[in-house]
DNA sequence: GTATGCTTTCGGC
DNA sequence: TTACGGCCGAAAGCATAC
């Protein structure tokens, strides 16, 4: 199963104020270039109602909020996280196999405590939305599948607070009428290009010849989508370790092509990055740096070393060459500059040394 | 031909 | 009038080694 808490960043807001719920709550990233220059990160379905959407402009939002009483909120991550820490450690309670998706999503595999039964799984479901909701405070979806694929769709078809089961004989036909951007790997991009295809529907997808969805979209995406049409999945529910990545990315005061003003901006991030990894206890192998030029358009560089980096001063100077050729690779004026580092080992044990003692 | 690694882009939340 | 975040993982596309 699929457990998906529901508008979760707006719902945390609303468990700290009671008051606001039943008023359109809207909770931002400000990127801090202007009064209302940002995103829009979750919304509850109060403000939902009036058209405002997660990844929407603010301004978009607070305009089709006018002359309401609406609550815009900053994201307060440190709250969303300890609230998903203690759901999280309820729903590992009922799961055979857990893997957690973000911060508001996990997959469980219950497939043996309910004896592969639909309707164990139900009552399953049903007793953790209650528990979550008595102890958090939070409603959650949740979709039942024969597996991953299946789950995800079906916990997305009634929310907030809805548990869908689909069993393996209603497959085909619950998924056949959806709209093929259901599926996980179609975003806008791949939509259109279904549409010049033909392919609406997951239905239409089942229809069409897996030969020539793998010329469009290659041997492996092309067999992905086939199968998926059919509600086919073998990928296992696994427990995830750690993040493989950690980034950092921000708007800058203004658009620029300045390599020193961006990195400026940049060489704080590396700080940030090089102390969660000091935590962590890592070292990494790959830099990366990605510029989010005038238009929206993303552009990214990167480098791998063959053995790990260690100093701040190294990722610094590696971020700032890899901007140097990304800004002499393009005309266009960069918005947002953010950099990344992957590739990570271990940090050895500190080696203790006699006069330790 | 297959395996592997690196860079870049795409998509989800 | 224009206006728009900050993360993460997956996979395509390409190069290289054997």
């Amino acid at each position: 199963m699929l457990v998906d808490f529901d508008y979760f960043f707006a719902q945390c807001e609303e468990g700290r104020n009671p008051l606001i719920r039943d008023k359109p709550v809207v909770v931002c990233v400000y990127s801090g270039r202007t009064e209302d220059s940002g995103a829009v990160s979750t919304a509850n379905y109060v403000a939902r109602e009036y058209g405002v959407k997660s990844g929407m402009p603010i301004f978009l939002a607070k305009k089709k909020l006018a002359n309401v009483d609406a609550v815009f909120l900053p994201v307060d991550r440190d709250l969303y996280e300890e609230v998903s820490f203690n759901i999280m450690s309820v729903l590992k309670t009922y799961a055979d196999l857990f893997e957690q998706v973000g911060i508001d999503e996990a997959y469980l595999d219950v497939t043996e405590r309910a004896h592969g039964s639909f309707e164990e799984a139900r009552r399953l479901a049903e007793k953790m939305m209650d528990e979550v909701k008595s102890r958090e405070k939070i409603s959650i979806s949740i979709g039942v599948g024969p597996n991953k694929l299946v789950a995800k769709i079906a916990a997305d078809f009634k929310k907030p607070n809805g548990l869908t089961l689909v069993k393996p004989e209603q497959t085909q036909d619950f998924l056949a009428p959806l709209p093929v951007n259901r599926l996980l790997g179609v975003g806008k991009k791949t939509n259109e290009i279904m549409k010049s295809l033909g392919v609406k529907t997951i239905g239409d997808l089942v229809r069409f010849d897996v030969k020539k969805l793998t010329g469009v979209f290659g041997e492996k995406l092309g067999a992905y989508f086939h199968d998926a049409a059919f509600g086919l999945d073998d990928s296992p529910v696994k427990e995830r370790g750690e993040a493989e990545s950690i980034s950092r990315i921000s708007t800058l005061k203004e658009d620029t092509r300045d390599l020193t003003v961006i990195m400026n901006t940049i060489k704080a991030h590396c700080e940030d990055i090089y102390m969660s990894l000091g935590q962590k206890g890592l070292r990494f192998k790959t830099v990366s740096v990605v510029a989010v030029m005038k238009p929206l358009s993303i552009r990214s560089r990167s480098k791998t070393f063959e053995s790990s980096l260690t100093h701040l001063e190294m990722l610094e100077n590696v971020a700032e060459e890899l901007f140097r050729r990304l800004i002499d690779e393009t005309n266009l004026e960069i918005r947002r500059a953010g950099v990344k580092v992957s590739g990570f080992s271990k940090e050895p044990d500190q080696q203790k040394h006699l006069s330790d003692f």
